[in-house]
Order: C-alpha cells, then structure tokens, then sequence
RNA sequence: GGGUCGGUGCCCGAGUGGUUAAUGGGGGCGGACUGUAAAUCCGCUGGCUCUGCCUACGUUGGUUCAAAUCCAACCCGGCCCA
C-alpha cells in the first residue's frame, strides 16, 4: 500500500487505516472514501487512474465511494502545482466535462468494464461540491477563512515560491484549500484519496472536520505518475498524457516509450503485472508494461492489435493493413498543392508549418518521401485510399 | 492613494528609431543515431493553396520618411510607502 498519511502517533487509533477499517466493521458500515475531482479538462489520463484504480478497490472491498465532481472549486482552480493564477473557467464548461468525465469511469456500463463500480448499490455516491459550497453566506466563508492563516497558506510550497518570485497570488486562491477540505466535512469522510501534492488539501480537510466536530479522515496519498517525458508529474498542460481514451494504437505507442527510468513505476502503478516476472531486457519490459494497460482499457484483443501495428507502422512498412486513422478529403480543393494538403487534411496545424515539415523530409505518401511543397494533386481520387505520414509517428489514411 | 520598475513570439528573456518576423535559452516538431526513448549531432519553430501578400512586441491614439524602440492616455502586474 502506498504512502500513508500522516504518520502520526502509532498510538492514535484515529490515524491508523487498520483501526478505521476495524471500528468500521465493528459499527456494521462500510467506509466513506473521499475522491475529489475538479472537472478542468475534458479528459482523464493514466496518472489520475491510479487513484481510480484505488478507490474501485475500496469499492470491491464493499466500502461507500465519494466521488466528488469539484463543479464549484473548478472555477477558482486548484493552485497545487500552479506557478500562475489558473484561469477562471465557466460553469457550463465545468459541466460538460463533468459530463465527460463520468462517462469515461464508466457510467452506464457493466463494473466489469468500468473503472468504478457504477452498478452495485450503496458502492458510489457522485456528488458535486457546488451543492454545499454555493450556498455559503458571507459569515460561513469568513468562518472557513478564521480556521486558516496567513502563514500556513505561504508555508505551502505552492503559493511560497510564487510568492518568492514575485508571480501574483489572488485572494481566491486561498480560498480553494478551505474549501475542498470542507468537502470532507460535507460528506462526512472517513478516508481521502489524492496524490501526494494533495497534502496539503487534505490535512486542511482534517483540519476542518475537527473544526467541525467530527471524527477526522484519514488521508491516503498515493505516488504522482510521472508524464511521458520522465521528468513532470503527468498533466493534461504539460501535453505528456496518455488519455483513458486514447485509440488502443496511439496508447500503445506513446506506452511503450515510457523512459527506462519511469518503466518501473507504471508497472506498480497502473498494472497488477509483477516486476520480478517481466523480462530485465527494457524494450520487452516497456512493451509488456504497455500491453498490459493497453489492454485493461481495451481489452486483450485490442491490445494484440495495436502492438503488432505499432511494430508494423514504426518499422517503416508505413503502409501495411495497420489500423490507421482515417482523414477525409472531403475539405480539400483540388487540384492541391502539398503543403495546402496536409493542412486542409489535419495533419498540420497550418500550411506553413506543412510547408516546414516538407521541407524538413517529413512527410510521406505511401513510404515515398515528398520532397516539393508545391508538387500538385490533381484531384481526390488520386489520393484515396492512401497513406499520408508525417514524421514516424502520425499517419492518416485518406479518405472521400 | 503616492513612489518606482515593468508588460516582447508556446514559456523565459534580449533588444531601446531604420535593411530582417525580431539575439539567446527552454519547450515543441522534424532528420540522423539507438532497443523505442533518453543522451548527442543537425534543421525548423507567425499566418496565407506562397516565388508574393498579410498580421505581430499590453490597449488606443500621436510624433516621424521610418517605431517593439519616442510622446500621451488607458488597462494589467511586481516592489516600497501609506
């Protein structure tokens, strides 16, 4: 089990998981796990599966999961991590990717699945934060902010190096911690899941359940998964993700370059492989590493598929019976220069940078190098059916 | 509110009247190499169906043949004082 917090007095039975679970079954109820996510992006990644993946293990444990959708928090934007005053995002933004969000755990399909257990009753309670935190008066926040001081919030590593630097903190801001710790106050939890940067966050929800008179949770923090680049912590903004809803072909493959460093950390993170069994050599290792998640995704079937694609594309055959995204030309006139093509069919985000990428011997046309921006496409049907390629990684099969 | 410094391309950060999308670094993308990656080396890093034409240095106006560079007002921020 990962990192238990806080340490404490071994002799405090209300910081001890084990006593929790113990006064738990003596009092016949299950636990309430807290969960708390603000709906910020459009897409969950792997790094925030492992705690998905923990909670759906308290779930099966028979224990009350509470996932909390930070519908409200969203919009001040937790500062963890932050170097800058995050950007205030709309309320019907927060919704739709609450909406997303929850499709994507696995709402409305069969637990065997889904990431949480959506079916068995009693094992999920989704709340949304607004329900509590909007109906604050001004006395009840000017009674958050007394329990909190000015002091504790610039110890946070956060706010104390933007302060350092001179980079501006709005008040808002410290109001997020104060709040999402009073979540566990609203639903009453006995236990909190977050990373270990959410420890902060959490000892301020002890904090406030102690405020509040009630038993204090107790928090779990679980490691951060690093990104693909090795080095940060993965995050949607550092654009090193892999997405819960990535094709099984694009997992896979962003999966097995994970660095030889990080290797080992996505087998105990987001696998139930064991490391003592996985061969030494790295490239098998990252390949089975990534076969196994790809496959808890997508299935064993889809995972085969996409590894031997993923051999098939990056060995250069570039144009095999591979399962490759399609584009359509339908937005194309013709006739068409090269450059103009690959970025009216998507592969460039614009001409000139289509341009560039020609110039630079990047792009290809079933394996043929295209060495002329200018060389000219008389019409569709010339084209499809075929393989367009940018670089070793992307590839599109045009269409009508 | 007063004083002061500052707002430059994805980010950081040079530049302080004049051939140029604007030094450098980071990041990103591409090429070579490799077990994929990393490391290293090389190239690219505003837009446009592009041998040219547009739009760019907080905003708006002004001075000038000419402004990111000078002036004014405004907006935003750091620091100090109150």
């Amino acid at each position: 089990m990962a990192d238990l917090f806080p340490a404490g007095d071994p002799g405090d039975p209300d910081q001890c998981l084990a006593a929790r679970l113990a006064a738990a079954t003596a009092e016949g109820r299950p636990l309430r796990i807290k969960l708390g996510i603000d709906p910020t992006g459009s897409d969950i990644h792997l790094g925030h599966s492992i705690l998905f993946r923990k909670l759906r293990a308290f779930q099966d444990a028979g224990h009350t999961a509470v996932l909390i959708i930070g519908d409200f928090t969203a919009r001040i934007g937790d500062p963890t991590g932050k170097s800058a005053t995050r950007v205030q995002i709309s309320k019907e933004q927060v919704e739709a990717n609450a909406t997303t969000y929850l499709k994507q755990l696995g709402q409305g399909q069969p637990k065997e699945q889904a990431l949480l257990d959506f079916e068995t009753s009693g094992r999920l309670e989704v709340r949304r934060n607004s329900e509590w935190l909007e109906g604050l008066d001004l006395p009840q926040v000017i009674g958050l902010l007394g329990t909190a001081t000015v002091g504790q919030m610039l110890a946070k590593d956060d706010f104390s190096k933007r302060y350092g630097s001179g980079t501006p903190i709005a008040l808002h801001e410290f109001l997020y911690p104060l709040l999402q710790g009073y979540d566990s106050v609203a639903v009453d939890a006995d236990v909190e899941l977050g990373g270990t940067d959410q420890k902060f966050n959490v000892a301020m929800g002890r904090d406030l359940q102690r405020h509040f008179g009630q038993r204090t949770q107790f928090g779990m923090l679980l490691p951060i998964l690093v990104g693909l680049d090795g080095v940060q912590k993965m995050s949607k903004s550092l654009g090193n993700t892999v997405g819960l809803e990535d094709d099984p072909l694009s997992m896979y493959s962003k999966l097995e370059k994970v660095g030889d460093g990080a290797i080992n950390d996505y087998v105990t993170l987001l696998t139930d492989l064991d490391l003592e069994t996985l061969p030494e050599n790295p490239r098998e290792k990252q390949k089975a590493m990534a076969l196994a998640v790809t496959a808890s995704r997508h299935g064993q079937e889809a995972a085969a598929k996409a590894q031997a694609d993923a051999a098939t594309l990056v060995g250069g055959a570039g144009d095999a019976a591979a399962d490759v995204p399609e584009a359509s030309l339908a937005a194309v006139n013709f006739p068409a220069k090269a450059f103009y093509l690959l970025s009216a069919v998507g592969i460039c985000a614009s001409s000139s940078e289509a341009r560039r990428q020609i110039k630079g011997g990047a792009a290809r046309l079933e394996g043929e190098k295209i060495s002329d921006p200018n060389q000219e496409f008389a019409s569709a049907a010339e084209l499809e059916g075929k393989v367009l390629q940018l670089g070793k990684k992307t590839f599109r099969r045009l269409v009508g």
